[in-house]
DNA sequence: CTCTTAATTGCAACTTGTTTGCATTTACCA
DNA sequence: TGGTAAATGCAAACAAGTTGCAATTAAGAG
């Protein structure tokens, strides 16, 4: 919390109830939510916030570097909480859609080989996988 | 286009002139292509297709394994053929958004770390580079 | 604490990517 | 050469995400 007041005054950006709600509720997950999920959940904790709202606000907190945009080719976005995680991927249900994290990322030698052969300049990378889950094999 | 016919006969198919002429663009770009895409590449070919067959068909020529989806943070699919291709990923120009392929894939050993860490089953994975191009850099 | 003002919000409308319903057309086999 | 189920085109619907604009509000100045 005290990241997102410090990342906002420093672009001149405001302090506000849809902010902090919005990010309390991705550190509450233990899965990336769409934005859709984070709506739906300030609608159950009574805080009346437009879905326009909240995909600024998931906009403003991916700029801050608070939250991470995850895709699990469902054709949409997920945002997750960065407070307190390391970099890390996700496997994907494909029967009941559970998501789960994997806390790896063996990627560093493979991005500087990347680079060497492409000549482009890694930025960011995903890696995701795609399965079944024990209730559903 | 060979293997087009004998997939599609195996489900009790039929072999349509959209479904060659799309499984031909995508065998003919060097990277994977939006369904727009192909709509549009139709078109310049003279080849009179709807885009609801575009994407039908794309959904059929996946099914059978002929081509393969793929998501690049775009907020929309790609496909490419995997005719002659070995299972690999891309990296994308966050400038221009050029695409280019990586002809690697270290993730065997991974996935068996995975499947038993997780008790998932591991079906596919997917793992994208995002960055800049040279002439982007 | 009140005032001022630019940032933020909500609402409606819009855009883009993708899917569905249905009447018409067509590939394929008898 | 039909008969028939599969495939197509067109219009409409749907879903995720974006934009314009008037009304609201956070926060610094006084
Ligand atoms: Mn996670
Ligand atoms: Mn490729
Ligand atoms: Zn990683
Ligand atoms: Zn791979």
């Amino acid at each position: 919390m005290t990241n997102l007041i410090a990342g906002l005054r420093a672009e001149g950006r405001r302090l506000t109830r849809p902010r902090k709600a919005i990010l309390d509720v991705l550190e509450k997950s233990k899965y990336p939510l769409s934005a859709a999920d984070v709506h739906a959940r300030l609608k159950r904790e009574q805080v009346a916030v437009d879905l326009v709202t909240v995909y600024r606000t998931l906009a403003v907190l991916k700029k801050l570097g608070l939250i991470a945009q995850v895709e699990l080719g469902e054709g949409q976005f997920r945002y997750e909480s960065r407070h307190g995680r390391e970099h890390h991927h996700h496997i994907r249900c494909r029967g009941c859609g559970r998501i789960a994290d994997l806390m790896l990322c063996p990627l560093k030698k493979l991005t500087a080989l990347v680079e060497r052969e492409t000549r482009f300049t890694v930025e960011e990378h995903s890696l995701e996988f795609f399965g079944w889950c024990p209730k559903c094999q």
